[in-house]
DNA sequence: GTTCTTCCCA
């Protein structure tokens, strides 16, 4: 990829801006062959004026990259720094390797204790007569092993036991349970549904003064169901002298950051609110966040608003804002702004990358223009992007929604040519596309490869192949897929779901 | 015997 080489506006263009804005646009017709000064090229839906009366859908193109020219820092910026000299974890060897084999040896004999507590039966006298060393791992294997096997019947009694063997752990001579051992036991509590044990738990940690992390603030907001309880949360939090926020630069940031991965948009506004009412400044990562909530709650006037604030702040975006912004345009079928946008980004320095190109090409795909999704993806090959399996995988579920099934196969077939490993999301929308053509049974057999290919389907492909064989009148066809998935023993517990079907 | 989440796509 070379900063300054610009993405081609070519014929390819100017078929997608036909699409694009019918009535005026730069490349509508002939005669005006693209004047490409970049105070041209940002004129994309004419004068910045949205078009009569209509939701804006997208980014509006004339606002936001003449705007940002004025205040951005002339090309040949800091460039992205993509440095990936990743951390290389060993395996670990030798004495580190039967540390942990030890632990977990240990970890399933206490299991086996705590469940064996009872009337006649004390779990913490067994416990101090086998007399284990107590370490973080150790708790952890123990915990653990109680989460992964809640279930609606012993939801009760295993936080107890939980709760039993952490008391007693906390008791033992040189050792004292740190945060993240709480935030273990917190866990299991989650697990099980005991919210008010959570509440309690915390209330213990601010009595021992021990600090309280994101993963703490984590798991309490995802077990408050209710509006109001999560306010009092945050509230709580913003105020905790010991929340341990880092790596981010204040509490704000680090509650914005989890509501983001929990998808919590309306209590992100909210915080939002709250922060800059108590007179907090926000930072790139801060709008970033926002903006990214403003998008997914529908909010785009609003979302303007905040790209304009943010640069009239002095920030400039970032790498994830040119990402958002490169999905707005996309979803709201603007692809020579997008175009615009991916120049202008090489030319500050920040060089598009095959997540950029794939986020535009979801955007694009979910407006349903797939010649320009097309376009986007030939020319990310072209400037050197290798296309991965997401890249592909968003192609392929394109042209399935579009009802171009043969297209999305070419992109199957290329994808395995070019060594990159389809994955359940990629077996998915084919088996879905198969279905939209009536291959039913190519279908089927692709279930079955993704199987030997090490790839297990999840209970959506069952299930969606199941429905749309009945929705077909084939409803033995249909069984058999049943009958595949218990054979191999996938997803029993679900099985109820298929209604009506027997095991025979 | 240890920190653990910087935000980005299906």
């Amino acid at each position: 990829m070379i900063p300054g080489a610009h993405l081609p506006p070519l014929r390819a263009a100017r078929a997608l801006s036909a699409r694009l804005c019918p009535s005026r646009h730069l490349y509508s017709d002939g005669s005006r062959n693209g004047g490409e000064s970049p105070s041209d090229t940002v004129h994309i839906n004419g004068d910045g004026v949205r078009e009569g009366g209509e939701e804006v859908t997208g980014l509006d193109a004339g606002r936001f990259p003449r705007e940002m020219l004025l205040r951005l820092p002339p090309p040949g910026g800091p460039p992205e720094s993509d440095d990936d000299d990743g951390e290389n974890f060993s395996p670990g060897h030798g004495p580190r390797r039967r540390f942990f084999e030890d632990v977990r040896l240990e970890a399933d004999r206490i299991f086996r204790i705590l469940l064996q507590d009872g009337p006649g039966f004390s779990a913490r006298q067994a416990l101090d007569e086998m007399r284990p060393k107590v370490s973080n791992a150790l708790i952890r294997e123990v915990l653990f092993r109680i989460v992964v096997s809640v279930d609606s019947v012993n939801r009760e009694r295993y936080p107890k036991l939980a709760y039993k063997f952490f008391v007693w752990a906390g008791q033992q001579e040189g050792y004292r349970h740190n945060t993240s051992m709480y935030n273990v036991v917190m866990k299991v509590f989650a697990e099980c549904g005991e919210v008010k044990a959570m509440w309690r738990l915390l209330e213990e940690m601010a009595e021992k003064g021990l600090p309280v992390s994101a993963r703490t603030f984590h798991l309490l907001i995802c077990s408050s169901g209710k509006v109001g309880l999560r306010r009092r949360l945050v509230e709580r939090f913003i105020k905790l002298s010991t929340f341990r926020y880092r790596p981010f630069r204040n509490a704000f940031n680090a509650i914005l950051h989890t509501l983001l991965t929990i998808e919590q948009y309306s209590l992100i506004e909210w915080v939002h609110e709250k922060m800059i009412l108590e007179g907090h400044l926000p930072d790139i990562l801060t709008y970033n966040i926002v903006m990214r909530a403003k998008y997914m709650l529908g909010k785009l006037d609003q979302f303007h608003r905040l790209l304009d604030e943010m640069g009239q702040n002095g920030f400039t975006p970032d790498l994830h804002t040119y990402n958002l912004l490169l999905h707005v345009l996309g979803k709201g079928d603007k692809p020579l702004a997008a175009l615009n946008l991916l120049n202008y980004m090489s030319d500050v320095g920040c060089v598009p990358n095959v997540l950029h190109f794939t986020n535009l090409i979801d955007g694009l795909g979910r407006a349903g223009n797939l010649e320009a999704c097309r376009y986007f993806f030939d020319e990310m090959v072209k400037k050197g992007c290798e296309p991965d399996v997401v890249s592909y995988t968003v192609m392929i579920t394109s042209y399935v929604a579009a009802g171009e099934f043969e297209e999305a196969q070419r992109f199957f077939d290329d994808m395995l040519v070019r060594g990159q490993l389809p994955n359940v999301y990629t077996y998915n929308s084919m088996i879905g596309g198969l279905c939209t053509v009536g291959e039913f049974d190519k279908a089927f057999s692709m279930l079955k490869d993704m199987e030997l290919h090490g790839c297990t389907p999840n209970f959506s492909v069952y299930s969606s192949l199941v429905s749309r064989l009945r929705n077909a009148g084939k409803d033995s066809q249909a069984n058999n897929v049943i009958k595949y998935m218990t054979d191999k023993g996938h997803y029993l517990h679900l099985l109820s779901r298929f209604g009506g079907y027997k095991r025979c």
